[in-house]
DNA sequence: AGCACGCCGACT
DNA sequence: GTCGGCGTGCTC
């Protein structure tokens, strides 16, 4: 008997399987998810995975070696995770062992990893006239180089970065160490502890559905019982009631002998949909939050695995958990930002779920109020089944939303942050006694260029996003490489009122304090909720009416509902619109449609005002109205017309290199094999990327669009394959990542 | 990734 | 002539 098996290197030249020889006494716990020690090349011993068994050897039978054991308490994957894993290595663009280190419960008893830092092992001084002399020498390397400085400026370094962002090659370490120059030292780092949450709950009483949520809950239900397997988009508005179909869904697969896992984008923030759960049922519940360790998560997935548990809630990675017979995934909130991975392999939750359901024989159900076009567009051809929910359970109407001008306000001479109708509105809040939030969308703020007098936000001529203001002084687009002068005065009605747009939270806190002495004001941003119970305590003190104003990012948007807040102010609404993103539209109709929804949750009737430079944007004017289908027609149009996913698909080449000129030239290398071997695929020539360096490592990028996600993936295995076979890339110190269909800015 | 092998420039 | 750096190949 022989096993295929992934050796854990992730690296593309070791990016395949392994023959393996099993001996008689492993036979049985040698199975395909096992993980396994093996010998590799000489005197070097792996851990690695098997994902296959054979009963033939594929190479020189003498050269197979033997599996050295099969060590019992590591974690297993399951052969329809190990399946995933293949999928979404091919699909976005990563080593097998990166995928299925992704898709793994997280191993046990993993040894506490052995953190390697680099530090100089001689006195300063010496050092700098021993970096002189080396830096003299004719023939001396350049990767060595960099680390030698880079030590010298920082004392210390960590091996990880050197090797992976400084591009230096383990050889060198050791050679520098040789001279005692540095130093290779080992610290442990300390798992982080953890709080358990272990309540008992009451079962709450079985649910009564509205006429709504008992359509939507039928629909699927008669799908499941005859053994149809869809997936759904479950669109209803912001209170519809959303979580009580799930729970009667969830209920249904159940009864079925069957499992549930719910993904939802943050559990911090929806506790209180989190708690309906665990009431509804109780201890079947298991919960997996980014604030757990390594170990309780690797034990919640041994629940789930041994069958003690049959829901799992939580976020993206919850999608791995390993139940044996998985009936339903749930994706709360679906076009959540969240839902992507920022890590190799940059999956989509909603994709790979969509992968599993199949694999899994499961039902998927993704619901949001604003669904992502991605989502809709689905819908409406039919690939997902469309289940509409478009009324509040209790039928409270919508705050009632106002749109502010804020060109019309700098005409009248208020230059403030406060358009004059905010202003009245707080005063008289405040007189009422009533609470008021203020959200200030500080998302994509970066650089983009605006009039103030006509709204008129500068963009590139070929990608219909906005151009950023670069160090250089010059607008570039991050899409194509288009450059232009920066302007002095506003191209569309020649007001000297043009430039990037600054505020923060704290700016707007001072301005506030001066304009309402007597206002209490709570601030909450990424500055203010550092500590580990920041959120809640700025939030309940806030539900406990301790404050009369809360000011925030966007995470006072999300989930909580304060019945005392009457007015919902947002005081830039432009800010997401215009960040040098395709999705800039989106994420801003989303966020201030959620926003809105804060208002009037109580008893008194809410208000929303949004200002805005804009406000014949569609974005903007379709959230105020609460106008999704308004919103998915303008947006669709434009995607469509740009060629921009859900109506195209665009792979991101991201490239990395320490050495700016090198990288440069590694790029434009890239680009022109890529055109030889597709040479009628739109690619686009390599760009910087929005953030051209980050800790000293240089960054690019080249975009490919296609309507054919195959032919992208198609691509992106020419590059790998280039990769792995020309040594002359080698040269350029260069490391590519893949990003299909990406979100956020790279 | 990490290890052995072997070529070729630099220094004695 | 020898030393040692770095490119190259290989890992079941």
């Amino acid at each position: 008997m022989y096993a295929d098996v992934i050796v854990d290197i992730s690296r593309n030249e070791l990016d395949r399987t392994f023959q393996y020889r099993v001996p008689e006494a492993l036979a049985d716990a040698a199975v395909p998810g096992a993980s396994v020690v093996v010998p590799f090349g000489k005197g070097r011993t792996l851990s690695g995975f098997i994902v296959g068994l054979s009963e033939t050897p594929k190479i020189d039978e003498e050269k197979i070696r033997d599996i050295l054991s099969v060590p019992k308490e590591k974690a297993r994957v399951e052969g329809e995770l190990i399946a995933l894993a293949a999928w979404m290595a091919e699909h976005y663009g990563s080593t097998m062992n990166q995928a299925l280190k992704t898709v793994l419960p997280i191993k046990k008893k993993e040894a506490p990893k052995q953190k390697k830092t680099l530090v100089l092992s001689m006195p300063l001084e010496q050092a700098r006239a021993e970096y002189t002399d080396f830096v003299s020498k004719k023939r001396h390397s350049v990767p060595k180089e960099r680390l030698f400085s880079a030590i010298l400026e920082n004392n210390a370094i960590p091996w990880d970065f050197a090797v992976q962002k400084l591009c230096v090659p383990t050889a060198a370490i050791r050679d520098l160490e040789k001279k005692c120059i540095i130093r290779v030292e080992t610290a442990r780092d300390y798992r982080n502890p953890v709080l358990s949450d272990g309540r008992a709950m009451n079962r709450a009483s079985a649910i009564i559905l509205n006429e709504e949520q008992e359509k939507a809950y039928t629909t699927f239900a008669n799908d499941y019982e005859a053994g149809l397997r869809k997936t759904y988009l479950l669109y209803g508005v912001t209170g519809s009631g959303k979580t009580e179909v799930y729970i009667r869904m969830i209920e249904k697969v159940l009864s079925q002998g069957k499992q549930a896992i719910v993904l939802i984008p943050e559990i911090a923030l929806t506790y209180q949909t989190l708690m309906r759960f665990y009431s509804r049922f109780g201890d079947k519940v298991s919960v997996i939050h980014s604030r757990l360790s390594a170990g309780e998560r690797s034990d919640q997935f041994e629940r789930a695995a041994e069958g003690e548990i049959s829901i799992m809630i939580g976020p993206r990675s919850a999608l791995f958990t390993p139940f044996p017979d998985t009936g339903i995934i749930i994706i709360d909130e679906e076009q959540d930002g969240a839902y992507k991975s920022e890590q190799v392999p940059r999956y989509h939750a909603r994709e790979t779920a969509e992968k599993r359901a199949v694999l899994a024989g499961a039902s998927l159900v993704l619901g949001s109020a604003t669904p992502s076009l991605e989502a809709m567009k689905k819908a409406r051809e039919g690939t997902y089944s469309l289940l509409t929910m478009a009324h509040r359970v209790s039928e409270r109407p919508l705050a009632e939303a106002m749109v502010v001008d804020m060109r019309q306000e700098l005409k009248k001479g208020n230059k403030s942050v406060l358009s004059g109708p905010l202003a009245a509105a707080l005063t008289d809040r405040l007189a009422r006694n009533e609470q008021s939030m203020l959200f200030l969308n500080r998302r994509g703020m970066m650089g983009f260029i605006s009039c103030r007098s006509c709204g008129h936000v500068l963009k590139c001529p070929h990608c219909d996003v906005s151009l950023s203001l670069h160090r250089d002084g010059r607008l570039h687009c991050h899409y194509c490489g288009y450059v232009q002068e920066n302007v002095k005065a506003c191209p569309e009605c020649g007001s000297k009122y043009i430039g990037s747009f600054k505020a923060g939270t704290e700016k707007v806190e001072e301005f506030l304090h001066e304009k309402y002495p007597s206002a209490r004001i709570l601030r909450m941003d990424a500055d203010t909720t550092k500590g580990k119970e920041g959120h809640e305590a700025i939030l309940s003190a806030f539900a406990n009416r301790e404050a009369d104003i809360l000011l925030g990012t966007q995470m006072i948007v999300k989930g909580h509902d304060f019945s005392g807040v009457t007015l919902m102010g947002i005081l830039a609404a432009d800010m997401s619109l215009n960040a040098s993103d395709f999705r800039s539209g989106e994420r801003t109709f989303d966020l201030l449609t959620q926003a809105a929804g804060r208002a009037g949750r109580g008893t008194a009737p809410g208000q929303v005002i949004i200002q805005t430079y804009q406000p014949e944007n569609y974005a903007i004017s379709a959230a105020a109205a609460q106008d999704y289908e308004a919103f998915y027609k303008e947006e669709a149009a434009f995607r469509s017309l740009m060629k921009y996913p859900p109506f195209s698909h665009m792979l991101q080449v991201q490239l990395l290199g320490a050495d700016k000129k090198r990288l440069a030239a590694g790029a434009e290398d890239l680009y022109r094999r890529m055109k030889a071997a597709d040479s009628d695929l739109l690619i686009m020539q390599p760009v910087d990327a929005r953030i051209a360096r980050l800790s000293d490592v240089y960054r690019m990028a080249i975009y490919v669009k296609d309507d054919d996600y195959e032919r992208l993936v198609a691509i992106k295995d020419v590059i790998t394959k280039i990769l792995q076979t020309d040594r002359s890339f080698g040269v350029y110190g260069m490391t590519v990542f893949f990003d299909f269909d990406p979100m956020g800015s790279f």
